[in-house]
DNA sequence: CCAGATATGTGCGCTACGCACATATTTCTG
DNA sequence: CAGAAATATGTGCGTAGCGCACATATCTGG
């Protein structure tokens, strides 16, 4: 059957999000969108609430509370933005701590399970996700939900287009 | 850099579970672990809740709440079990049909993903994700919980080192 | 200069889940 | 074969994470 290659990626994926949701709670002590929360503003562009939100695909009200979180953890501080409306979110020292420590949780979930692979194998992989997200028809923010745990100490040369609307942000 | 692999890896994944849980919710009405639930119990072993418990990797009450969940939903009936003990937990017909709502969505989820490659790649990528799969060092209870939103229907032949009807008490 | 758009914060409730405890049934001893 | 331990389920209570509706502050365009 054709589908048995959708049923196997559905499997794969599973055990994977499994494995970097379990150590991204030991890592943060919080599960949910708080650790992607915690990686999208340590990409640092002066994030805001309401792009956070965006990002993570929640409501407004839960962003607020999960930055409410994220602050009395002490990971995140709310600054002043540029315009009077918005807040500026940036990490602590203990933020950008916990952020790196995530990262490395996460491409070490995902290692475990590629390890199994020989390099050429691993890197007929990479070029075969690479395609396939290459030609995903993703929206701007789209491409920001997809990558909100991507770790960009690692992913140099992002596949996902960023011309959707032609022209970006 | 060799970490790539791993960092596209966990976006796709994440793409993916988002894709998956997002109809999944639709179609149940419930996230969590419960459209999972639904699924495993519908693999028709005569499944318990502690057994089901230690699939979905949640906590005894919780699974208990879980449950007490599908059963108000009227998708799951509680029946006694062989030991006087266990509960045999069986699907109504209205959750044997949400169910196969709910790998359909699945599928198609992925599928959407998937179908901007051509059937070669497809077929290349399909043979890289079984090995990766076979060659894991999975126990029982791992590959029921990897294969807890797997379609019997369509999944023939899992790659995991035991079939999934078996059952090793 | 004021109506609408934008951005954030709050009151309130709900879902999903865990911990500790209680209860019922088997199984395993001595 | 009686009692202890193991197994399986259910309950009281609390918490984390999130959404809806509403309130407030600031910016922008006619």
């Amino acid at each position: 059957m054709e589908n048995g290659i959708a049923n196997l990626l559905g499997a794969l994926s599973l055990a994977v999000m499994d494995r970097i949701e379990q150590g991204a709670r030991e890592v943060v002590g919080r599960g949910g969108e708080t650790p992607a929360a915690l990686i999208v503003i340590g990409y640092g562009q002066g994030m805001t609430n309401d792009k956070l939100r965006r990002i993570l695909g929640l409501s407004h009200s839960g962003t607020v509370r999960l930055v409410d979180r994220l602050v009395s953890d002490r990971l995140v501080e709310r600054r002043a933005g540029k315009d009077g409306r918005e807040v500026a979110l940036h990490l602590t020292a203990t933020g950008a701590a916990a952020r790196n420590e995530l990262l490395a949780s996460r491409i070490s979930a995902v290692t475990s399970l590629l390890d199994v692979m020989s390099p050429a194998e691993r890197k007929q992989l990479a070029t075969l996700i690479r395609e396939l997200l290459a030609r995903q028809d993703t929206s701007e923010m789209d491409r920001f939900t997809i990558c909100r745990m991507c770790d960009d100490r690692v992913c140099t040369n992002c596949p996902l287009p960023t011309n959707k609307g032609q022209h970006a942000r």
